[in-house]
DNA sequence: CCTAAAAACTAACGAATGTTTGTTTGGGGC
DNA sequence: GCCCCAAACAAACATTCGTTAGTTTTTAGG
């Protein structure tokens, strides 16, 4: 199959280039770096991708698309807001550990986005946070959670979850299981033992 | 004062890298686009500087010294285990709200250094956490904290801080004392309300 | 086998990069 | 008023960048 092979070749590159923007950041990253990584002279990669850019493009928004998709998907079960904050973190953690690299550039690099797609990116990122911290609020109504800022309970819950993509590697001698018990219960119950 | 002014000049040029490495990373950021900020040549700027990556250098070694300096001087506190733990997440909040841009660049641009300095700068963070993490695992001997993954503890700290650059500005409807209450109390206590 | 399309290669393009060179400028000490 | 040296400049350097052009190799179908 024709079609087959070329969406294989331009999904190597794709996830080769997720890896190689993580590493070297999207301008520190050349064509030809990408090329050797994925064993192939950089200008044969046009056949597969139309531009640098378009490889960024591709990740930010698969991984943005991601996010949403299961935002509205939790948004519309019957459980409590903690049980529905609790699935976010999840699904935070679980794309950390399954797409690392990808996620990652679409912390990082989404900056290098060029108009139009970064505006939409920025777009689509905010109804996210907006979606989530509406949770969170709702949680507070309803006596689950404590009295805290939005913002910075939502913040801080989106960012004590990035680090796992500097740090978790299968067989650190903590399973993913571990990882998103222990990230729940310090985020939850807090650090703090108390009397 | 020749001395003094020479001295000027180059901090300028410093705190301006600080910014535009922030905005642009490091790779983004081009020597021209710098001088432009500066109000100066691209060629002028190597009579103060010794090139683009001795700034790098400058900006990540100063970061880190501050936060390696603040460890040892808490660590010889007579305080809790707690209190101490409490000292240094406000002064990471502290040095996101004083010094964004250096703080920033330190934290994601630290890869593009060159060797040796690279070397140094990563055992330098790992001296750093080393020491952060046996404070928290002395805590939890002593009662005072609940008994979690001593590293996921460390970097679920280290990182609900790291998102006060992006998104802290001075006159957000939130001060610097509220904002450190907040992440205090999320990291602390928790977010979940207890029966 | 033949052919036509897909995908690889080599070579080169213009633009941008960090930095060096050689020269001009301008303000403070004799 | 003259000199001097730090500090600014314009111009150019070699290199690397993303990308294109033209050509050759590989692959698949009749």
């Amino acid at each position: 199959m024709t079609k087959k092979n070329k969406s294989n070749k331009r999904q190597i590159i794709l996830e080769e280039a997720a890896k190689l923007f993580k590493a070297r950041g999207f301008s520190g990253a050349s064509m030809r770096e990408l090329g050797a990584q994925v064993g192939m002279e950089a200008a044969s990669m046009y056949n597969h991708i139309s531009s640098k850019d378009e490889i960024l493009d591709h990740i930010c928004f698969y991984v943005s698309g991601i996010y949403i998709s299961q935002l509205t998907e939790i948004e519309q079960t019957s459980e409590s807001y903690v049980e529905k904050i609790k699935a976010l973190i999840r699904l935070h953690i679980r794309l950390m550990v399954e797409e690392g690299a990808a996620v990652s550039v679409a912390n990082n690099d989404w900056k290098y986005l060029v108009e139009p797609r970064l505006t939409e990116f920025k777009e689509a990122r905010k109804a996210y946070e907006k979606g989530f911290a509406a949770l969170i609020e709702r949680g507070m109504e309803a006596g689950e959670l404590q009295p805290v800022n939005v913002s910075v309970a939502l913040f801080t819950i989106l960012s004590a979850v990035r680090w796992v993509e500097l740090w978790y590697r299968p067989g650190r001698g903590i399973t993913a299981e571990e990882l998103e018990q222990n990230i729940m219960t310090i985020l939850l119950n807090g650090l703090e033992k108390k009397p």
